[in-house]
DNA sequence: TGCTGTGAACCCGTTCACAGCA
DNA sequence: TGCTGTGAACGGGTTCACAGCA
């Protein structure tokens, strides 16, 4: 194991490209809710528009998965809810820790979804000892000094960090020693992981600030722009938002 | 839907690439942290391994802003801070409201990381009257009736949606009529929104559900191909059949 | 007649390797 | 002598357009 290795090149002839893998859960999603109304088949084109995406990206998706429809009629719902959860491992049952069990951590432990498709909260784990013992949707706070315990006793390989980002690290490096391999990581830090472990990161900073780049170049060319929305009400934006110093092109002429 | 319109096309004269974007809050981040050790200047290696890339990559994303290093030297501190902050659109402030105050809404208000850069929590909005009026984190809860007038008043034009998935649509519809061009979605949904509304999402089971898929991968090391329809030789897993090296601790099935 | 499955073209992003400048 | 800035090669992902099959 040499350089940097963080996801495998998809070289198998089994390999599904990583684009594909991320919409999997979305398709699973819509087909759920087909499943649920009855629903016996959808074309492409239908299950695409439910997913928001386009139909020949869909297609192509599963293709790699293999000849799951049926020509001019479509795919059968149930059979593919089955063949992309058994693609995605969720036929068998995550349990996953939950480590910094601040806001964010006890809004994780009580989401729903969860629960509902293939995963458990196995633990919850903070650091701070006046946690301990209180439950948390049900689920009692651990002592991040059982860390270790908590993960081989349940077999756990897939971790949540929910900590400040100043023990991001150190959680990491304990889960991953512990033997966790997954890392879902809401922490603002960079983690590093030796190869073999996938890190993912939920960052609600930076898709602000994304966001944020397309605002502010929105508000610079309200004449060049394709003319897409701009209802007639838009009269918004020049509100008293600042200015301390006028770097920015301020907002047009309304 | 939206014929293919979704992000606008990288304007030629100014255009910096969606991936670039994606990475400029992350630079950022490690400037910042370089800026308050007082660290003057940065060569392009050193700052790509604090955020986490490789440095050919860096000094291409730095080439679109603009020649901002000094050959044989490195980078100004101080002076990228600044101009990565002016390009991302933080040397103003953004008025943001949080639609949904549950775990997760209450969890997003208290975050720290959004006042510190650019962002402001003008409004936390939500359905329940029990919960109009209370605080959290120091800011009162409105009724959802208000919200136009909210969105208004402050000007508002980036939202964030963390309502329950059924709630989502119909709040993000509110959101778009009453002036925001600019969402960030927690509720598990495909939101669709008129041409110049930029949506991002924040997904926990999906990101969840592709580390699932990864972990599936190194528990069946050798494994060739998982049948879907078409049986090979090849003897499916399902059953607790793993490697000789147990590295990867068991995982029960339920 | 539809709608799936897929080669091929196209586009975007990453990496390489080196030219250019302090 | 470094280290930045960048053209060019490369590779993955998306889109197109149509062949193939129920």
């Amino acid at each position: 194991m040499a350089t940097g290795r963080t996801h495998r090149p998809a070289t198998r002839s089994r390999g599904i490209p990583e684009a594909t893998v991320a919409r999997l859960p979305l398709y699973l999603r819509a087909l759920t809710a087909l499943s649920e109304r009855s629903v016996p088949t959808v074309s492409s084109e239908e299950l695409a528009a439910a997913a928001g995406v386009n139909s020949a990206k869909l297609r192509k998706d599963f293709s790699y998965l293999g000849s799951y429809g049926t020509r001019g009629v479509g795919y059968d719902v149930e059979y593919l809810v089955y063949q992309i959860s058994r693609e995605l491992g969720l036929t068998q049952d995550w349990p996953v820790v939950i480590v910094g069990i601040g806001n964010l951590g006890a809004a994780l432990a009580n989401y729903g979804g969860f629960a509902s498709r293939g995963f458990r909260v196995a633990a919850l784990i903070d650091a701070d000892p006046a946690l301990t013992g209180r439950a948390v949707a049900g689920i009692p706070v651990q002592h991040t000094d059982d860390l270790e315990k908590i993960i081989q006793d349940n077999g756990v390989s897939i971790g949540v960090i929910a900590t400040p980002a100043g023990a991001a690290q150190q959680v990491c490096d304990r889960l991953v020693a512990a033997g966790v391999t997954s890392i879902l990581n809401f922490a603002p830090t960079v983690l590093s992981v030796p190869d073999g472990v996938d890190v993912r990161k939920v960052d609600l900073s930076i898709e602000l600030q994304i966001l944020a780049f397309h605002e502010q170049r929105k508000a610079g060319e309200e004449a060049a722009s394709p003319d897409g929305g701009v209802p007639a009400a838009v009269a918004r934006k020049e509100s008293a938002d600042k200015g301390p110093d006028g770097d920015v092109p301020a907002v047009m002429p309304a």
